[in-house]
DNA sequence: AGCACGCCGACT
DNA sequence: GTCGGCGTGCTC
């Protein structure tokens, strides 16, 4: 195919490096071609200045900018085809969208595997076999070699054979097994290495559908309509209302017509549990990706999904970018989740990338939610996704409302108020479980002197320390320092230090006091850091006694926990009144998140909300009328005051241990991007420079401006000239900088 | 980003 | 006299 539009072979490759340089390094093409010729998508390895890279090669042509006679030849190509096509035109895209460097992004994008430049073909073992013919020959055969006769027997007692590890593991040797082959007593298949997990048997299903709710069947009719093309649809559906048997049954129309799906869950949504459902239910191949595979499972995860082998691959963020043989839908589920956006390096959202991904495809996108960002309600409001609803739950029970409680000027143990503590002794004593939500790790967020006021913080931030109890510690959250606690005030030299405000850790401890007899379970960050600890956790709770659970957005996101009838939120404030623009949306889609806990098995639930604030108007809003009616009233907000959805947004974080050059260096990008701007009438805005909401972390000093555009294509154009102009800057090369196009968060 | 080169301070 | 600090410049 390229072949015959080119074939003559190139003069000159261009490649990507992996490298933070953007743009492309010509060289020579050298050595044998592969069959398919020089094609865009082959890994070669080259040597750039001193070292010896896999770059990949991204334009075939005749001319090059440099004197031929100055490019080097490349030392090697790597791959017999090229990586898979949909998977190049990803990168490309995410790298011009996300202004990064391509040879970056398509390591990044890559197994580290390939990215080593080891070769890029499914992995095989070798299985043994007796052959059918072997009993009767046998004998006379082996008379004088009993250890080969002692493995055929072997071999003849597992009929599906063995793997040679398993042979050599029996202290057999490879000579024996060559000797038997020889006398063609054995025979070896080589077979495909996948770890995908399939079940065995006939029929695409495993275990029959759920019968679907009104509802549900009406979603679903929508989704089964337009399968063949790029449809988008927002899927607003409640707790509990059946989203994931909406996805299975989605899915299994798809598979059925022998193609893929591809479902992105939130980094923490990936349990074992979520995975299982998708086992159990089908008979075809699944693949799940996570943080817990080794290198070469990720790359048999992919040689998988794009032979298509897979059926189904099921992944957290880094999964969009898995090549398809035939991709037939993309669900995202849990869409507003934060992280799906990644936020370092090649700062890309897999929920955006998702949707360009599907319409390059032509195949239909699903982006689920009970709480959906403001993007995507806005989309959906324009009409450019289909909005389909499910407000009913699956429970007999409708979720349960957020109740008020006014802690101001309240005595306060562990966090909560008396009133509060009553409701939890009661629901205990009915023999219900109770979750209580608390977004701060450690037992305090800061120690602090009770004669000058006094607090500890952090040399290196400006952040207070937290107070930890086990090991007893002060340690900041925003970079590794940890400091032993203190005999006195380091300020007054009183002995008076005390604990300031509630923590996981405080707030298991008071619960500990005033329910003996309960147990307490806390999940978050440091009781779940030890391998399997969250699953121990977790299986203590289900055993349904009454129980006490203490945690952090952990335990709010993903589990079903359906003995808690009871929610309390220790504290409702810290997102009601932050900085960022985005900060009451995520507070919002928090909570409901949480309250979506309480009483999802044959008992209602109630929600507790402590609040210092608890006339607030947005927070009333949520409790009395609930996500959809505060979703507006933000929107709204946002579009009077120009700011995303209704606005792009590109922010330049800029870094530095030096304070001043910092600050002069941003100065400048502010000036000549307003230079830049000069006639453009306020369509593109700049802002800033100003200091980042943590102005100095790990003692280094943060700054940051802001791109804001009406239209997409002029924010482009406008952060492509300042990552330009950045990179020819002398002083901006003595800083850290980074942009970040759609960032998620101000800080 | 790496990795070189290069030019100034405290040490065997 | 050298080892090594990080400023500057380049990578087809």
């Amino acid at each position: 195919m390229q072949k015959s539009l080119s074939p003559r072979a190139p003069r000159v490759l261009g490649i990507a490096i992996p490298s933070p340089l953007r743009r492309l390094f010509d060289y020579r093409p050298a050595g044998t071609p592969p069959s398919c010729g020089w094609v865009p998508g082959l890994r070669v390895r080259v040597s750039f200045g001193r070292r010896q890279l896999v770059g990949v090669i991204v334009e075939c042509r005749d001319h090059s900018e440099l004197e031929f006679s100055r490019l080097k030849p490349i030392d090697a190509c790597l791959d017999s085809a090229p990586l898979p096509e949909d998977w190049l035109w990803l990168c490309r895209f995410t790298a011009r969208y996300y202004q990064h460097a391509l040879g970056d992004t398509l390591s990044h994008a890559m197994p580290v595997l390939l990215r080593q430049g080891r070769p890029f073909e499914a992995r095989t073992r070798e299985r043994w076999h007796a052959t059918d013919t072997c009993s009767e020959d046998s004998p006379g055969k082996l008379a004088r070699a009993p250890r080969q006769a002692a493995l055929l027997e072997m071999l003849q007692q597992h009929p599906r054979g063995l793997t040679s590890q398993a042979i050599l593991a029996q202290s057999f040797t490879r000579e024996q097994l060559r000797a038997l082959e020889a006398k063609g007593l054995v025979q070896c298949r080589e077979e495909t290495l996948t770890q995908a997990v399939t079940t065995e048997g006939k029929g695409l299903l495993a275990s029959p559908s759920l019968t679907l709710n009104a509802e549900q069947s009406a979603v679903l009719a929508a989704l089964h309509e337009g399968l063949d093309q790029f449809h988008p649809s927002l899927l607003q559906g409640v707790t509990g209302s059946g989203k994931t048997e909406v996805y299975l049954q989605l899915i299994e129309a798809v598979v059925g017509r022998g193609r893929q799906a591809l479902v992105l869950v939130p980094e923490i949504g990936l349990t074992p549990q979520t995975l299982g459902r998708f086992v159990q239910r089908f008979r075809v191949p699944v693949v799940a990706l996570h943080s817990g595979l080794t290198d070469h499972e990720r790359l048999d995860a992919w040689q998988a999904a794009s032979s298509g082998r897979a059926s189904i691959i099921i992944g957290t963020r880094s999964a969009i970018f898995t090549p398809l043989a035939s991709p037939g839908v993309i669900i995202i589920d849990e869409e507003h989740d934060s992280s799906f956006k990644q936020q370092d390096g090649l700062r890309y959202h897999a929920r955006d990338l998702a949707v360009m991904r599907a319409r390059h495809h032509q195949i239909p996108v699903v982006l689920g939610s009970a709480t959906p960002s403001l993007e995507s309600l806005l989309h959906a409001q324009r009409g450019n996704y289909r909005h389909l609803h499910m407000r009913q739950r699956a429970t007999r029970h409708p979720p349960a409302r957020l109740e008020l409680t006014d802690i101001k000027a309240r005595v306060r143990r562990g966090g909560l108020v008396p009133p509060v503590i009553d409701t939890i002794g009661a629901t205990l004593k009915a023999g219900h479980q109770v979750l209580v939500f608390i977004n701060r790790r450690g037992f305090a967020p800061t120690l602090a002197c009770h004669n000058c006021g006094w607090m500890a913080e952090c040399d290196h931030c400006d952040a207070r320390m937290t107070l930890h109890r086990h090991p007893p510690i002060l340690a900041c959250h925003h970079c590794d320092r940890r400091r032993p606690l203190p005999d006195a005030c380091p300020d007054c030299g009183s002995g008076d230090l005390r604990p300031l405000g509630s923590g996981t850790e405080r707030s298991e401890e008071t619960l500990g006091e005033l329910f003996p007899d309960i147990p307490v379970y806390r999940i978050d960050r440091d009781s779940t850091r030890a391998k399997d600890a969250m699953d121990r956790i977790l299986g203590e709770i289900r055993k349904g006694e009454p129980a006490l659970l203490v945690g952090t957005q952990m335990l709010a996101k993903g589990h079903h926990l359906p003995h808690v009838t009871l929610v309390v939120v220790v504290n409702a404030d810290s997102g009601l009144y932050a900085s960022d623009f985005r900060a009451l949306e995520h507070s919002a889609q928090l909570l409901e998140q949480v309250a979506g806990r309480a009483g999802r098995a044959a008992h209602p639930g109630r929600v507790l909300v402590q609040t210092m604030h608890p006339d607030d108007p947005n927070l009333r809003l949520l409790a009395e009328r609930g996500y959809d009616a505060l979703a507006r009233t933000l929107l709204e907000e946002r579009r009077v005051a120009a700011l995303p959805p209704w606005r792009y947004m590109a922010l330049l974080r800029l870094e530095s241990p030096n304070e001043s050059q910092l600050s002069a260096v941003a100065n400048q990008a502010g000036t000549a991007m307003r230079g830049f701007l000069q006639h453009s009438k306020r369509e593109v805005d700049c802002l800033g420079p100003v200091p980042a909401p943590m102005e100095r972390r790990q003692n280094r000093y943060h700054l940051q401006l802001m791109l804001t555009a009406e239209k997409r294509s002029l924010l482009h154009e406008a952060s492509a000239w300042w990552v330009a102009w950045l990179e020819n800057s002398a002083e901006a090369r003595r800083v850290r900088w980074s942009l970040d196009i759609d960032p998620q968060t101000l800080s």
